[in-house]
DNA sequence: CCTACCGATCGGTAGG
DNA sequence: CCTACCGATCGGTAGG
């Protein structure tokens, strides 16, 4: 499994999966150490610190949204159904891709220190505040009706984020097929 | 705050907003004392063990779910959008009214020990098939439509489960405004 | 990458 | 409800 990778990224890894498991408090240097073989001080040959190894796996997630919106934004889409389509398909594609770290990006974020919890925060609603852009376009060109852009907001974005509970990469649904059914779900509702 | 209290019901409110903060492992008794006002050993008065408190905060809202379905089966309701209706108010109103506690709910119940790990599963595993035999049945009548069930309840309980992130007891949205903006998401859909 | 080790903190107990 | 204290474990350092 770890044949192809260095250390540091053996230890990220490693890390994504503890951290899910446990949490930020409860997984212990220990455990990794032990997980990778070798013993808690060599760690810090790879790694500044616990904290350190929080931060890049939540900054990394963090990242992988923020440039969804470059690239929206890079497409030239200006439709707000098909922006919002490409977001949530882009979103699906960043939480199946990374369950763990997507575990991680959700729950540990408070474990976050500063100055990183504070720009975390801020990027994480930079993302949201995009997405809310979008569906407030969608309704002032009567596209979308919505009385409340940021309910409707946090509610696609809680779903698409409580993806990582139950989504399993060898299961028999696959990414486009989540995404098909929830843009239905969302476009279209449920009640016929 | 505490006025009319006793000491067993503060805890469990100081439990759950720590346990809500800085996680279960993350939070100690030593924290816990210390909000109280007392000693640490003090505390092994009126509980038996940091498990005790985690599991009860869990069962406690558990059981509110699972009353939920009683609820209604005493009700009589046999129209599915208008028990799937009334399970979403339900629901959005134990998450508004018990904030700290479903977020421990939400995050922390990975750290049950067994028996309690196997018993909470399959209790919020009973919710869950519950919703979801509504929706096939609403799908059955035509009442619903949806390829996937399952998906399309996971999604819906993603977003009320997701309240918790952002609900503000003392802002301008009520668990009312909060029900019928989601209501209107789920069933009518953001297209028109 | 290791051994040896640090001070701090943990959940919990004994005994009053 | 307290003081005094237990063994275990923590993140991390020194030095090689």
């Amino acid at each position: 499994m770890f044949n192809t990778l260095d250390r540091k990224d053996q230890l990220t890894i490693v890390a994504q999966q503890l951290f899910k498991d446990k949490g930020y408090a409860g997984a212990s240097m220990r455990d990794m150490a032990q997980n990778l073989g070798i013993e808690a001080p060599s760690i810090y040959n790879h790694v500044a610190s616990k904290q350190e190894l929080l931060s890049s796996i939540c900054f990394n997630i963090a990242n992988e949204y923020l440039s969804i919106i470059k690239q929206i934004k890079k497409s030239g889409y200006n439709h707000p159904a098909l922006i919002l389509q490409s977001i949530i398909e882009a979103h699906i594609k960043v939480v199946t891709e990374n369950i763990e770290a997507s575990a991680v990006f959700h729950n540990e974020w408070r474990f976050l220190e500063e100055p990183n919890y504070t720009q975390f925060i801020e990027m994480r609603s930079d993302y949201e505040d995009y997405v809310e852009s979008i569906i407030k376009e969608g309704v002032s060109k009567s596209i979308f009706k919505t009385n409340n852009t940021k309910l409707c907001t946090l509610s696609l974005l809680s779903t698409l984020n409580g993806i990582y509970h139950w989504y399993n990469p060898k299961g028999d649904l696959s990414a486009r097929e989540i995404s098909h059914n929830i843009l239905n779900l969302f476009f279209l509702g449920l009640k016929r």
